[in-house]
DNA sequence: GCCAACGTTGGC
DNA sequence: GCCAACGTTGGC
């Protein structure tokens, strides 16, 4: 039997909400992360995402930019179809279907932030100031986010997490 | 709409 | 292996 990580990590998904939206991810349920196409982001799902782990939902080129709810990863990662279809804006023609270049994991809905935690508030917040999602040029569109972090987002968007 | 930051590509 | 050119991200 495989061991299993003691404690769980957390992560902050970036999503532009015109194309996926928290909400968007209430309504369907869960959802499949699709269309990461970033070998650092690639390789953070392949290797550390996993079942259980958290997710701050962020809406990137917004308004306004927020994290908008928290998620719960439910899939590890698997290969993403849409690098094997030609119709798809994802479509990688150089990947081995054999050996899939692109990942992706499966995300579940726990809870809104009401009302979500704008990008102007999260930069008042001194437990934040060093969250990656604030630096400058950070494009990453999976993030890395401390226990700290986590604790203080979901305490200012007033979620209390169920116990595990 | 602008453009800084960053990742990728490809010539050499 | 270097690095200039190019494309994309994403805040402002």
């Amino acid at each position: 039997m495989a061991a299993r990580r003691k404690s769980r990590r957390t992560w902050l998904f970036k999503s532009e909400p015109d194309v996926y939206s928290f909400d968007d991810l209430v309504r369907d349920g869960r959802t499949e992360w699709d269309g990461i196409r970033n070998y650092q982001a690639r390789n953070l799902l392949r290797d550390e995402v996993k079942v259980g782990d958290g997710v701050l939902f962020y809406h990137s080129n917004a308004k306004p930019m927020a994290i908008a709810g928290v998620a719960e990863v439910v899939r590890e990662a698997y290969p993403d179809p849409s690098q094997f279809d030609p119709r798809s804006k994802y479509a990688d023609p150089r990947s081995d279907p054999d050996d899939p270049t692109w990942l992706m994991v499966d995300i579940a809905p726990m809870a809104p932030l009401d009302p979500p935690l704008t990008r102007d508030a999260l930069k008042d917040v001194p437990a934040l100031a060093d969250m990656m999602l604030l630096k400058r040029g950070a494009r990453l569109s999976i993030q890395p986010v401390t226990a700290g972090e986590w604790k203080a987002v979901l305490a200012l968007g007033g979620v209390k997490e169920r116990r595990r």
